[in-house]
DNA sequence: CCCGGATTTTACAACGTTATACAGGCGCTT
DNA sequence: AAGCGCCTGTATAACGTTGTAAAATCCGGG
């Protein structure tokens, strides 16, 4: 068992006041240098480290945010993560990393405060949440959001252009010459950010003159890749037979994926197929699948700037922040380019 | 701005002491049911929740402990994180997630608590971690370490047998027919569990007659799916040519897979391949991945009730600690079994 | 009606840190 | 040489909580 140090102990070896000793830890300027050498070498001869909790109650600061993530087994939110911790690094931050798993009442819980609770700050990137849910949060540490939102709360929302994003990828399939392409991973009206994605793919589809019927659009109860699995069959045993895919995200592209394998159709041949969020994973499948890449480094970094600028008690008008998306093509949505136009894949 | 609530507040507006009212809030038996009442009362109106840096330094205690993995991104370790959580939550602890990127400098500033401060105990998943690093550490929290060691210092691991279940990939392949296993994913003496893996690895062959030469076993910088990719085409420049590969884990696996399929090579047919660690992405690929599949539950479990032991300065002897592991066979090594009898591919 | 013992409540100190305000000391200006 | 201001270092008081020990209250029995 270590022995506690505290300034005290560091104060009495060096004879000088506590003061000074915080003085030297906090690099205060007005210290002699001799002064400085003096109780530096007492701090390294005890090996003094200061306790956090008592300077946390005594500044209200705990050099910590919170990133509350829907789940940490999709890649992408890894990245994301390490991204946030990245940017939380460069001003002395740490990260502490929670997940909701999607629900609407951890996501709740979370916005209040209850799970994380020694935090500066908190990003939160929802799936469930309504904004009722945050209308009367009676919490007082800052909050940013992930994610495009529709609604108007004063809190920032940080989040690439969803509806932008989808008509890219939805245009990327017409243009390679598909004419019914299916959307797998509509919650409903459950989540905000399928929503945005279903409207983008909706809206491209009608201004090209294409159909987007509801028999088109299967629904999912969660975004891995079971889900992509099982949406995908239950779409092939409707007997409809759509010449492309755009899924929610990466892991539900590959579910399906893997199902059309089974049934012995080919991607991109039979069957072109999109995800979105750009994971790793999607470079090295049979196929590798062409996707919706989000600029997780400047979202990381744009989360944490938002977050510090309102420690102070400070409140800068709360703003909707786009992130940059591209598109990245690969194997899944080769071929058969040029519709009705000329191509150049 | 919400404004912060102390005891002190709450006291005044029921007309106690501060004492009376953190009795109530911590639940002490002594409490006349009237006065909890009145206390509970003001708790509520004023909407009091205590302050835990004071409550930390109180008491000593932060209720956190921290888990260090190197990658966050691995589904592998997302599904051990979740059951840690798990395994925490039920003692009213909250984990906080760290991730190491398996560099040792940054496995040994994790261990001398220069990360996560403000925790009462750690769950450390090495990598490159070595026996002196840890030798004289100064630091008092416990410590925890996932993997398994050969070395002995006080301190408990949790691992699965990773030669035997090493082995058990490797007899599993011969049984299907294969002669000529490959390694993938060792860390040149770099990473414990890697050398564990290839010497079980070794063994198994060895002991079937069959050989385990260098030219076998392919090298990795990492552990993802690039890496993996990398070491097979290497393998493959060689002019060697195995029948079957036994990766590190499921990344580096999947990632051989994608080699093998641009070189028109087919899984199982003409090379077999087992990954480690079943990841859920090897249930989805064109060819699903058999694969070695720890038991992460009862690891999470373990590592937090063995943690939470050693907190009130108690040290209990430390212990070896092994869970299980089985085999999960799939697509990736079916076919051609029965050794040298016939098969039935 | 008073006393002893148990129950209930309270005052105070302490956890380790930093902000504030202040006391000396030095050098420079007038 | 006196005065002013700047540089150094110090004493003290918080931050919000809980453990300790003592004070106040209650109860039943003599």
């Amino acid at each position: 068992m270590v022995v506690r140090v505290s300034l005290k102990d560091v104060a009495a070896h060096a004879g000088v006041s506590i003061k000074t000793v915080s003085n030297v830890v906090n690099n205060y300027q007005h210290v002699a240098p001799a002064m400085r050498e003096r109780v530096q070498r007492s701090i390294d001869a005890l090996g003094y480290r200061p306790n956090l909790a008592a300077r946390h109650l005594r500044k209200g600061r705990t050099g910590m945010i919170a990133l509350a993530l829907p789940e940490l087994g999709n890649p992408y939110f890894a990245e994301l993560a390490a991204a946030v911790i990245d940017a939380a690094a460069e001003h002395d931050y740490i990260v502490l990393l929670d997940h909701t798993g999607g629900r609407r009442e951890q996501e709740i819980l979370v916005s209040q405060g209850f799970r994380a609770r020694v935090i500066d700050g908190l990003v939160l990137s929802p799936i469930e949440l309504e904004t009722d849910d945050l209308r009367d949060r009676a919490e007082n540490v800052p909050l940013v959001l992930l994610g495009e939102r529709e609604y108007d709360l004063p809190y920032d929302h940080i989040a690439i252009d969803n509806v932008a994003a989808a008509r890219a990828a939805v245009r990327h399939l017409i243009r390679m010459g598909r004419r019914e392409v299916a959307f797998i991973g509509d919650r409903r009206g459950r989540s905000e950010p399928a929503q945005l994605r279903v409207r983008g793919w909706r809206e491209e589809l009608t201004s090209a003159g294409l159909s987007a019927d509801d028999g088109l659009v299967a629904a999912t109860d969660g975004w891995g890749h079971a889900d992509g699995a099982a949406a995908m069959a239950r779409i092939l045993e409707t007997g409809r037979r759509p010449d492309a895919v755009f899924a929610y995200n990466d892991p539900v592209a590959i579910g399906a994926m893997r199902v059309l394998h089974e049934r012995g159709l080919r991607v991109p041949e039979d069957i072109a197929v999109v995800g979105f969020d750009d994971v790793v994973e999607g470079r090295f499948g049979a196929v590798t699948l062409t996707s919706v890449s989000p600029d997780k480094g400047a979202i990381g970094r744009l989360a944490v700037q938002s977050v510090l600028a309102r420690l102070g008690g400070e409140a800068p008008e709360p703003r909707r922040i786009r992130a940059d998306f591209r598109l990245i093509e690969r194997e899944s949505t080769l071929g058969r380019p040029a519709g009705d136009g000329p191509g150049d894949a």
